[in-house]
Order: structure tokens, then C-alpha cells, then sequence
DNA sequence: GTAGTTGCAAAGTGTTTGCAGGCAG
DNA sequence: CTGCCTGCAAACACTTTGCAACTAC
């Protein structure tokens, strides 16, 4: 999996989304361009929030709408952590997670610091989508950044 | 973490809510003495449709109290693989899972089969709580049982 | 015009909650 | 009588959907 551009600009983002052969509409690019600014976690919630602070540019639908086809098309990836919401990670690369049962705040946990071994995975006779880790716990840091 | 008894009785399941101070009500005891029967991962509409095909024995609300009631006292493990809906898994020892993202079945895979290694989990300076691996797949077998 | 997109509002789904009535000690 | 428990129905929160207006070509 190649490094993905991060603090990406919108023309940028355009070209990106044209690469997934989606549409690169206006909203669109909106949202895209706030997810890749950085590895992040973001709800639809706070998207939406983000993008509307100073006057409306992206309704809920839309969001919603959006978030589902770039999952569907790999632009980011869904993250299922809470029965509450769903969090979208702009981090496609494999790699895991660590959750703050506190703050709720997400990290990611490169891969390279994770060994998984699962020898008899063949056993499972099945053809593997998605690895995922997930680590919960208390922080003892302040709640930072 | 202690075996647990599957295809216990509904005394005994009365004892093991004692244990774990939570008054053994008949209801409690129908959900949970369903729930233990065998290492297994219901949701709550599940339950209730087991729990009342014959006649109605257990409301909507009371399992879905009894059932954060059973998550907080460690009786059960919520389980977050989907964002339609929590399963809970009578199965509280250390193991990982694998859902069939064809038929949404979940099935454990025992600790002892996975090897995870974190070096420098110290470094998240946290508490851990819970480490949890899941595999998402299409499984290659007949759907079964 | 045509195909694709947006966004309002309504619907949908799983879960939680307020509260009145019921039960056990 | 008292405290806990149950269950109805209403409320909730997040997400999806139907549809009419709009946009780009």
C-alpha cells in the first residue's frame, strides 16, 4: 500500500476522487479534502459541523451519502468502534487502533509496531477482507491533541 | 480466566447472577440461562424472539436493560462488529473473532490460535482494558449451523 | 434534454427512558 | 410499606431514503 499525500489541496483531492472514479462535485471535494488533510477519525457529526461552522455548504444527506460511496470506492475506510456512530478513517493502510474508553478519542497504532500471528488462518477457509486490532483502554497522558 | 460451565441450569445460572450480585429475577434468569447455553453471540432482537416465540415471557425493555445490566457486572461481553446492532458474547475468556461479512456470522477463534505482540505497548502510557482482534471474511464453506 | 447530484423532510432502526403498576420481603 | 423490577409507550440518536429542484454538459 503506497503512502497516501496528506495536508493534500483541492485540485489535488479532485484528481484523487477522478482516480476512484467518483464525480468530483464541490461537496465532494469538501469532504474529501477535510478528511485528507491528515490520518484522522472523523463522524459524520463532525464533518458536518466542520464544514458548516461558517455558513452552510454541505447538507446531513449529502454527508451521509458521501461518506458511504467513499467507503464503497476505498477513498477511506469505515471504523467500528462504538454501537453509536460510525468513525471514517482517512488512514487506508493497514494498521490499528487504540481507544480511549475515557475521551473516545481514537489513535492509530502503526502496523509495524503490531505482530499478528495467526498460523491456522487457512483453517478459517475463508478469503480475509480486514484485519482489524482494536485496543481499549484508559489513557494516563493528559487528554491530548 | 476460569472455564465457564455451559449448559448450565437455570439454579445454577440463579447462583452465578448472585455471584456477580444481580438479583436472579425470573427474566434475568431466562436471558441469561439462553445466553449460557453455550459459548454464542445474540443480539437483542435475537433473544427476543427465542425468548418469546411460544408466549410472551420477556419485554423488549427488560432485555435490553438486563442486557447492559449483564455487560456491566461481566457477565456477558458486548461485542461491536457492526453498526446495525450490538451482539453480546456469552463466551467472557480471552479470544478473537472472525465475521462472515456474506452471512454476518461470527465465530471465535480461540486465543491460544493467535499470537499478538505489542512491544511497546507501554509507550500508549494506558491502562488496557480490552484487546480485541476480529477478522472480517468471506467464508469459502457452506454457510452452516 | 439527460444523467447525475443535492438537500429537505420523512421514514427507519436499534436502543434508552419515564413512569405507572406489580411483586417480594 | 418499601424498594426493586417489569413493560408499555414515547423519546432518542444516528442513518437512510423518496423526491423535487438544480447543475453541467
Amino acid at each position: 500500500m503506497e503512502e497516501r499525500d496528506y495536508g493534500i489541496n483541492k485540485r489535488e483531492v479532485a484528481e484523487l476522487l477522478k482516480d476512484c472514479s467518483i464525480n468530483p462535485t464541490t461537496q465532494r471535494i469538501e469532504i474529501a479534502h477535510l478528511l485528507l488533510q491528515r490520518p484522522q477519525h472523523l463522524c459524520a457529526d463532525e464533518i458536518y459541523r466542520a464544514l458548516n461552522s461558517e455558513y452552510e455548504q454541505v447538507s446531513q444527506a449529502t454527508i451521509y451519502n458521501t461518506l458511504r460511496l467513499f467507503v464503497e470506492k476505498g477513498v477511506i475506510r469505515e471504523l467500528i468502534v462504538s454501537p453509536d456512530r460510525i468513525y471514517y478513517d482517512s488512514n487506508t493502510g493497514v494498521h490499528h487502533h487504540f481507544v480511549d474508553t475515557k475521551s473516545g478519542q481514537i489513535s492509530d497504532i502503526d502496523a509495524s509496531r503490531v505482530s499478528i500471528n495467526i498460523p491456522q488462518i487457512d483453517q478459517l477457509n475463508a478469503e480475509v477482507h480486514e484485519i482489524s486490532l482494536i485496543i481499549k483502554g484508559r489513557s494516563r497522558a493528559e487528554p491530548g491533541v
